[in-house]
DNA sequence: ACAGGCATGTAAGTCGTTACATGATTAG
DNA sequence: CTAATCATGTAACGACTTACATGCCTGT
């Protein structure tokens, strides 16, 4: 239930309508756990079922700004603390790809790492425009984001150095 | 369809059982990209009524040996060339968490923090052990495993570093 | 007035997990 | 002979994607 607990983080922060939300998944958070606009909603209504959130205004067009009650909080910790599979399982098919790349002819091989190299060149030059944003505080919540931020562009260097590494090997084949 | 591709994959080295397939994503695949042996059979199926896969042996308990065909190996390398989402998409639910560990009281904060770096020594020293069981030869296929088993390693040790750092930031609050 | 962004949903289908179930063979 | 491993499934459910649908409000 890694969406649960994303929504449930988010609302810490301040109430937001699911619209908001869904923003927030869609320019920044879903790089690491994408989420769509709907089921953004659909959890949303579930979890106001099960009393994790509360409607706190009505605004225009009817938007239902949330915040997160004390059971959500609660909902928050668990999971934040839950190690159980399959929370805490990188799914990561960048990497999966990385294994089988041999399969494929000398030729299309180089086109497939060219551009995945270009992804990662735009994955870090993203992230490091997102951290210029980042609030000039030094609350908890700008240093948690801060550190994960730079373990993003992290592992994004990592694989931009996987790709740029495979090439080169390419060049002067064995 | 990443299980599939990742079956296609593994079938290029050598024909397998399902049961084989399903071993290594236990035991090596699943750090990237899980997948249960039930869900190993019922893909393996559907890829042999398309005609991706076909049987090439029964042995001993009946077991299917299976092998890729030629539309196996053109879906193979469509997948490696995809680029569309939701294919190339990290969903990492530990860089995900990373953002909201400021939402967690001092000691609990801690505990997550240590058990979080646990976590990713352990990950750093498997995947370490594992690049001991390469194969010592030149091939495309060993070369390719052996980057992928670098970069993710290199991945790991970027969690490990990020929960480090935030664990020496709460020791010394601001 | 109309375009663009705000705001929310439903329905169908696929992918993935959990739980349950079965039987054959081999090693000790 | 009995435990472990080999070998394969089915059913139900939950998570996620894709496609479709609706209407409100604000700025130009």
């Amino acid at each position: 239930m890694s969406i649960r607990g994303a929504i449930l983080g988010l609302l810490t922060e301040r109430p937001m309508t699911g619209y908001e939300i869904a923003k927030r998944f869609d320019h920044a958070l879903g790089r690491v756990w994408p989420a769509r606009p709907n089921q953004v909603y659909t959890e949303i209504n579930r979890m106001e079922e099960k009393g994790l959130v509360e409607v706190v205004e009505i605004g225009a067009r009817n938007a239902r700004r949330y915040a997160a009650t004390e059971a959500g909080l609660e909902a928050l910790t668990s999971w934040l603390l839950d190690r159980s599979p399959p929370e805490q399982q990188l799914r990561f098919d960048g990497l999966l790809k990385a294994n089988f790349a041999f399969a494929l002819p000398t030729d299309q091989r180089r086109m497939f790492l060219e551009a995945e190299r270009r992804f990662w060149i735009d994955q870090v030059s993203w992230i490091e425009s997102q951290m210029k944003h980042l609030p000039d505080d030094d609350t908890e919540t700008t240093k948690a984001r801060r550190l994960a931020a730079e373990a993003g562009r992290d592992l994004y260097r990592v694989m931009l150095a996987w790709s740029e590494r495979y090439l080169a090997e390419a060049d002067r084949p064995a």
